[in-house]
DNA sequence: TTGACACATTCCGATATAGGAATATGATCG
DNA sequence: CGATCATATTCCTATATCGGAATGTGTCAA
């Protein structure tokens, strides 16, 4: 059984590349579709389909003028995984730093 | 073609909701294969092999002590993503819902 | 040394998913 | 209306990855 759906969980929607590099592309502000093939330099259907995904965790939204499609991000998707990671924010500091050492000396000792 | 390699990709790592609990129950402290089995309610393989998983990425460090494994975080590991994901911080404020709603209104009107 | 315990690894089958190619949809313009 | 541009969708195949079951490895204890 393959992990959960990428299409439900935001945690796995950002586990791709390309999709993080399409949002942080959108970071500049709205952008049609065209503008993203080019800049990301990927076949148009590969950006739509990563586009797709990333909609229906609703980490970017769209809206329509003429025949373009204007993406944008919806950044408070990501509130969920920024929560998450700042559990363990405390823990990238020096005196934990000095505690891995610790623990990792008592391995060696044995 | 799959997604990259899970096993060098922190954000690939941290896509599975298993790894996610395995780390959240490591956050208080050191704990044993079996303390983990135990909490988490998972067969020992499972357990096992997402912790092989997390050791690859360097999210997890283990030390040997008789015939346990005591498994700990290893924090700086998330960096990178606390990074990431901090880049789109400035627009989960109310500022940018505002500029998303107005955004949505410019299409309905259409 | 033998057995029990703690953990890791291998083999397996089922299933998602990524990307390519081709095609469909939808809007605009002449 | 027909052509063209912008984007989405479908069909396809290769490949990771997950979990289960069984087995392997290493350590301690009697």
């Amino acid at each position: 059984m393959p992990r959960a759906a990428t299409t439900s969980d935001v945690f796995n929607a950002i586990a791709e590349p390309c999709r993080r590099q399409i949002l942080t592309a959108l970071g500049s502000g709205e952008t049609a579709v065209t503008a993203l093939v080019t800049r990301l330099q990927l076949p148009q259907p590969v950006v739509s389909k990563h586009l797709g995904v990333l909609r229906q965790v609703d980490l970017v939204r769209c809206r329509s003028v003429g025949r373009q499609r204007l993406y944008r991000v919806h950044a408070p998707a990501l509130q969920p995984v920024h929560e998450w990671v700042s559990t363990f924010e405390a823990m990238w500091n020096d005196r934990y730093d000095r505690l891995d050492h610790h623990l990792t000396e008592l391995q060696s000792e044995r």
